[in-house]
DNA sequence: ACATTGACCTGAGAGC
DNA sequence: TGCTCTCAGGTCAATG
């Protein structure tokens, strides 16, 4: 699930849901998912004071904490949110629940262990540490910006975009979503894109994180004439007669139109 | 500089 | 029913 919008979306309930609330105590059960950190240390940061805002930068929730510094989360492949009532049941794999004065809880609840829970100075400094690129939806990167930052970039298309130091936000669901739209091969050679190609990926890139945040990430509400609902082996594409297909790309599966989307 | 592979984790689904 | 195999929206380290 968690890419950009499933990130800003659990950023914006975070933000509906948790600040301004006394923390009573918390629960960690993360064996290495912390990273930097000891159960202890966050008790004692969180436990006593409130969250105060929140700040996404690519697939990372930062949440101000008032006394000082940023609770840290990263969702991996399987990571959400849910927050209730104490006396609601808690999701298993609850990984980390925060306990408020008002009755309620934010739990963390994550299947597998990969994902990270920890603390910040400031996502201005854990971004500068982590060595994360800019956010695929900050206002900076405009088109003129996305061309030089591929300029003379070599590998898969694909690649680039799931890359975290390049642009921050993006996995291999939504690059293939932005790669379909903009009907360019996912294995195509970023040297190779004309500026044609260029221009459309830009706009599907900020069209695609848009509708899916407008959405709340909720595939069931994603328009039909996605790829998204259509990924897996033999689908009709949803924009021609073509057949979908899976590749293997960097590792990770890649699903397109080979119609539509020409090797070139 | 790039791609590839395996590791980290846990569960779901397919196939037998 | 139960077993085995493969795969999964992410990242990291080691290797070619």
């Amino acid at each position: 699930m968690p890419e950009l919008p499933d990130v800003e979306t659990f950023g914006r309930y975070v933000a509906a849901t948790s600040l301004h609330q006394r923390i009573e105590c918390i629960d960690v059960d993360a064996p290495r998912m912390l990273k930097g950190v000891s159960p202890e240390m966050l008790e004692r940061r969180l436990e006593g004071q409130r969250f105060r805002s929140t700040r996404r930068h690519g697939k990372y929730l930062f949440i101000e904490i008032d006394g000082n510094g940023w609770l840290l989360l990263h969702f991996g492949m399987t990571g959400y949110l849910d927050y209730g009532k104490e006396q609601n049941a808690l999701p298993t794999h609850s990984r980390l629940v925060v306990h408020f004065a008002n009755g309620y809880r934010l739990a963390g609840i994550w299947q597998r262990r990969l994902g990270r829970i920890g603390l910040a100075q400031s996502p201005a400094k854990f971004i500068e540490d982590e060595g994360l690129g800019p956010d695929a939806l900050e206002p900076g990167i405009a088109l003129e910006d996305f061309k030089a930052m591929l300029h003379g970039r070599r590998g898969s298309i694909k690649s680039a975009l799931m890359d975290q130091s390049f642009i921050a936000g993006i996995g291999n669901i939504y690059s293939d979503e932005m790669l379909f739209q903009a009907e360019i091969h996912p294995g195509k050679d970023a040297r190779t894109l004309d500026d044609d190609q260029l221009a459309r990926l830009h706009a599907k890139m900020l069209h695609v994180l848009n509708t899916a945040i407008d959405r709340q990430a909720d595939p069931e509400r994603l328009p039909k004439s996605w790829l998204l609902p259509h990924r897996e082996d033999g689908e009709k594409c949803p924009r021609c007669n073509g057949t979908v297909k899976s590749l293997r790309i960097s590792g990770r599966t890649a699903y397109l139109c080979p119609t539509c989307q020409s090797a070139g």
